[in-house]
DNA sequence: GTCGTCTTTGACGGAACTCTGACGCCGGAG
DNA sequence: CTCCGGCGTCAGAGTTCCGTCAAAGACGAC
């Protein structure tokens, strides 16, 4: 869950932006003043932050300052001024994003999404997905099969089917779907396709091809991949 | 240098943007359409896009989304319209800010500082620059290939294919991926540039060129670096 | 303009991969 | 027993894919 950090002193406002956040399934903190507020920044460690820069006991900026001085979280700054110098003195000192009072909460809650969409990680990570078997290890992520402290070779085919019924591990998968899904829509009867591939499949992978122990027929029905 | 890619059709619009950017030392392009507008991103590589939402040719969020099929690069939009579901449907569709017209030229500027400072790598980065291998070092911060104790010479496409292939080291980057990351997203299947130019790598980094380690080809997927 | 560097393009032989048909094995049904 | 359908195995034909080379085109420096 996100998590929000609001920072203002008017109670009006805060109330309406924390039902608001609540509504949407934000994780909100909300704090009256700039020293609680860095200190709870630094407690609850926020996604991103939202200041206003009216202040009872600080300057606004100097916030902006001390949240820059150890963290990068997005910052939206709230300002009833207008004036274009405060604008520029907020953002070059580290703010993401500044709206003016009066706001309107929709356009809020977009900026908001957008500080916190950019600060994401790339949805394309490197989180690998690994299969374990005791003889062999598929990484799906780095199209890599390891086997007996050495890489395996497989043909774009094989890893295609590979792939389907790994995605499937311990469930059945019907001939079909896997000549669909490895060879198109316009497959479906091929078998033949099947048993050239799997007996691949298991001569690369298996410790004893003629008794997979991994890549079990079940007859007239499909194939299944277990660990 | 920082590039800025603008896109605009009134003509005094731009001419302000650029003459302004221009001052500051920024690299600016300019497009007065969205056909233009696209081109130009993949060709360039812009590091901000400042977008009107305004176009002649296709809607503004079309464009937003074109962008973000293939770059996170942050979009700044201008636009006459105050509506606030304009805003919003800006900004979900992966816009990063939104002015509205008339701005202040010290807002805008301040505003494209924070896009671009917030897109910038951490400075203290933990991010392993160099990659070692048996036979070449590469420094990916100080663009610089080492071997056999002197610096290699690579052209700015040997670069960009060995900097992507680095960064995904033991992972397979399929050829599409590899042809849209270095050419840009219109490429897809001009697969011969990739035979050419891993050839040229492979002359360049590897001890048997004709049998290479490190620069690995998987039929019909893409390819591999090992370390 | 001329030069040098880099990128794009086309062509070719060889390697890798997919498809196909033939054959044998096995278990169940007649 | 024989027949038959489903499966595994094998090897060759056909196709696609890759590495290599060379030459043409694009571009900037001088």
């Amino acid at each position: 869950m996100t998590r929000v950090l609001v920072i203002d002193d008017e109670p009006q406002i805060v109330r309406a932006l924390v039902i608001n956040l609540k509504a949407r399934h934000y994780d909100v903190d909300a704090a009256h003043d700039g020293a609680t507020a860095l200190q709870l920044a630094a407690a609850r460690q926020p996604d991103v932050v939202v200041l206003d820069l009216g202040l009872p006991d600080m300057d606004g900026v100097e916030v902006i300052r001390g949240l820059r001085g150890w963290t990068r979280v997005p910052i939206l700054v709230l300002s009833a001024r207008h004036s274009s110098d405060e604008k520029v003195e907020a953002l070059d000192a580290g703010a993401d994003d500044y709206v003016t009072k009066p706001f309107g909460m929709d356009e809020l809650l977009a900026r908001l999404r957008a500080a916190v969409r950019r600060s994401e990680p790339v949805p394309g990570g490197e989180d690998d997905v690994i299969v374990d078997t005791a003889e062999f290890t598929v990484d799906l992520a780095a199209k890599k099969v390891h086997r007996g402290g050495r890489d395996v070779r497989l043909t774009p085919t094989e890893w295609h089917l590979l792939e389907v019924l790994v995605r499937n591990t311990g469930r059945l998968v019907s001939q079909r779907q896997l000549l669909q899904e490895v060879w198109g829509p316009s497959y479906g009867t091929e078998t033949n396709y099947l048993r050239v591939y799997m007996a691949q499949l298991r001569r690369k992978l298996e410790a004893d091809p003629a008794h997979p122990r991994h890549f079990v027929t079940e007859p007239g029905m499909g194939y299944r991949f277990e660990k």
